[in-house]
DNA sequence: AGATGGCTTCCAGCAAGTGCAAGGTCAATG
DNA sequence: CATTGACCTTGCACTTGCTGGAAGCCATCT
C-alpha cells in the first residue's frame, strides 16, 4: 500500500504519517522506487494511533502504549496508569477551561453590548476587579 | 521600573514581557544602558494581558481588546463580539474533552489493572470497538 | 511527448512561550 | 581598584503536533 491508502483507509492525512514515520512511531518499507510501502500491521497501527490521538493521549503516551500493546507480558495495570494519569490531565484541563467560562459568561453577561463604550468585560480587565470570584453580582 | 520590577508587579515572567514587547503588545522606553525602563501605563497594560491571558484570550485577541480598551470611541458591543467568541471556542474545547473523558473513564472503569496482560484499553484502541459510544456496557 | 496526479525530500511556520549561553551593568564589598 | 553577585541584554534552540509549500522524481493516460 501506498501513503495514500493508508492515509484514506486510517483517515489520517499524509502528512501527518510521515511525521509519524520520522518521530518513530511506524516503520513502513520502502519499494525500490522510494516510495513508502505499507503493510497490514502499519495501517493497524496507524489506526491505533489515530484512536488514542483522538482519545488525546500526547505522542509520547501513544508511544508507550503502542509498546505496551505489543507486550504480550504486559500487566494490565501500566496500561490503566497511563490512561488514568492521562484522564487526570484531561480533568485539570476541563477544570480550568470551566472555571475560565464561568468568569468570562458573567461578563458576558453583564456587557450592555451596544454602541456605547462602557463595557463590564474591559473594567475587568484594566481594573482586575475581582467580582466574579463572589457569589453575588450586586452586592 | 526595570523588568524585574514589572515582572514582580505584574506576575508575568521577564521572559514573557520580552516578549510581549517583541510582537509589539507593549513598547517600553529605554534607559541609557540599554535596560528597559517601564511606566506605569507599561505595568496597567501588562496585568491587562495578564488577565485577559488567564481568561484564555489569545494573544491576537489581547492585542484586539487592549486596543479596544484605548479606543474611547468603541462600542461595547464590539468587546463583547470577542469574548462571545472565545466563550464559544471554550465551549468547543470543555465539549471536546468531556467526549473525551466519558470514553476515557468507561475503558479505564472496564480495565482489571491487575498484572494479567488483558486489556480493554488496548483492546479498544486495536480495534475501535464502538462498544463505548452506546449506553449498555455489558449487553 | 505532455499532462496529470501521487510520491519524495527539505524548509518554514503556527501558539505562546521556556531554557540556555555569552556578555554588559550596577551596587556593594574587600 | 578589583571583584563578586544580582540583574539586565541579545540571540538561538526547543517545546507539541502537526501543516503548508517548493522543487523534483515517478506512474499512468492520452
Amino acid at each position: 500500500m501506498n501513503i495514500g491508502d493508508v492515509a484514506q483507509l486510517s483517515g489520517l492525512p499524509a502528512k501527518t504519517i510521515r511525521y509519524y514515520e520520522e518521530i518513530g512511531l511506524i516503520e513502513p518499507l520502502r519499494a525500490a522506487n522510494g516510495y513508502r510501502s505499507f503493510r497490514e500491521s502499519d495501517l493497524h497501527k496507524l489506526a491505533f494511533l489515530g484512536r488514542a490521538r483522538s482519545l488525546g493521549f500526547a505522542i509520547e503516551d501513544c508511544r508507550t502504549l503502542l509498546a505496551l500493546y505489543r507486550d504480550r507480558d504486559r500487566s494490565s495495570a501500566d496500561v490503566k496508569q497511563v490512561a488514568r494519569s492521562h484522564l487526570d490531565c484531561i480533568d485539570r484541563k476541563i477544570e480550568g477551561l470551566t472555571e475560565m467560562r464561568k468568569t468570562l459568561a458573567h461578563l458576558i453577561d453583564a456587557c450592555a453590548g451596544d454602541d456605547r463604550p462602557d463595557c463590564p468585560i474591559l473594567a475587568d480587565l484594566a481594573t482586575g476587579d475581582p467580582a466574579h470570584h463572589c457569589g453575588r453580582q450586586f452586592g
